[in-house]
DNA sequence: CGCCAGGGCCTCA
DNA sequence: TGAGGCCATGGC
């Protein structure tokens, strides 16, 4: 077994599956970790997620959620209807407001004109370059509205892969979006299921053990690391 | 008080 | 193409 494919099966042991990525149900106005398969409603509920997490922690997030639920706003063409500093207040505790009020608004737009049902008919590699002509987003909002909206196999490499795995002494550091992401891809079978599962273990694990100030005293994976810390 | 969080854009060299 | 500034709230 590769390397990867064992740290993966270690992460999955430790955690167990993680359900990503977490939508709101009906009759219910905060996000939830079920996985299964989603509507398309939940579809854009995922984009808008991707949107708000930038640099963000998802627990604010979810505040963000509950309002736009509770407003009944959470819909492309209310989205694209509602007034910017309406939208802002709504999202307020995203940070970034007023920019992710924009991109907001931006992606509605973009989903008026190009509606998710034909998006689905897209080859993946035009739907990622579709989604990166939207302001503000960039290859990892990109591929995770990809790889958690549209379920294509495309792997997500945020700033907690680099941090893992540059530690684990299988990537560098400063290895930039593309060979991150083609190196996982490179090395693990094509699977929207592992690369859905790998991702949400990855941030996971980053939150629990492999953080800024790392504890690999009590890391469950420190055999496989070489503790390569900034 | 400072640091960090499921980034991306713009500018400047 | 790489580094640095900027956007900004909330938790600790």
């Amino acid at each position: 077994m590769s390397k990867i494919k064992r740290i993966y099966a270690l992460l999955l042991n430790e955690y167990g599956k993680q359900g990503w990525w977490p939508v709101t149900k009906t009759g219910n106005f905060h996000p939830t970790y079920d996985g299964g398969p989603i509507s398309e409603r939940q579809q854009f509920e995922v984009i808008a997620g991707a949107i708000l997490t930038q640099n963000t922690s998802w627990k604010n997030v979810e505040k963000a959620i509950y309002k736009l639920n509770k407003e009944n706003v959470l819909e492309i063409d209310k989205i694209k209807d509602i007034k910017n500093d309406k939208l802002a207040e709504l999202i307020r505790s995203t940070g970034y407001y007023n920019q992710k009020s924009i991109k907001l608004k931006n992606m509605a737009e973009l989903l008026d004109k190009y509606p998710i049902k034909k998006l689905e008919k897209l080859e993946t590699k035009h739907l990622r370059e579709l989604l990166l002509s939207a302001k503000g987003v960039g290859p990892e909002t990109a591929d995770s509205i990809l790889l958690y909206a549209f379920q294509r196999s495309v792997f997500v490499v945020d700033a907690y892969t680099k941090r893992i795995f540059s530690r684990l002494g299988i990537i560098k550091k400063n290895d930039d979006y593309d060979k991150v992401q083609n190196f996982f891809m490179d090395n693990l079978e094509k699977d929207e299921k592992l690369f859905n599962e790998y991702h949400a273990l990855i941030v996971e694990h980053a939150k629990r053990y492999c953080t800024k100030k790392s504890n690999c005293i009590v890391c469950p994976i420190s055999r496989e690391c070489n503790k390569q810390i900034e």
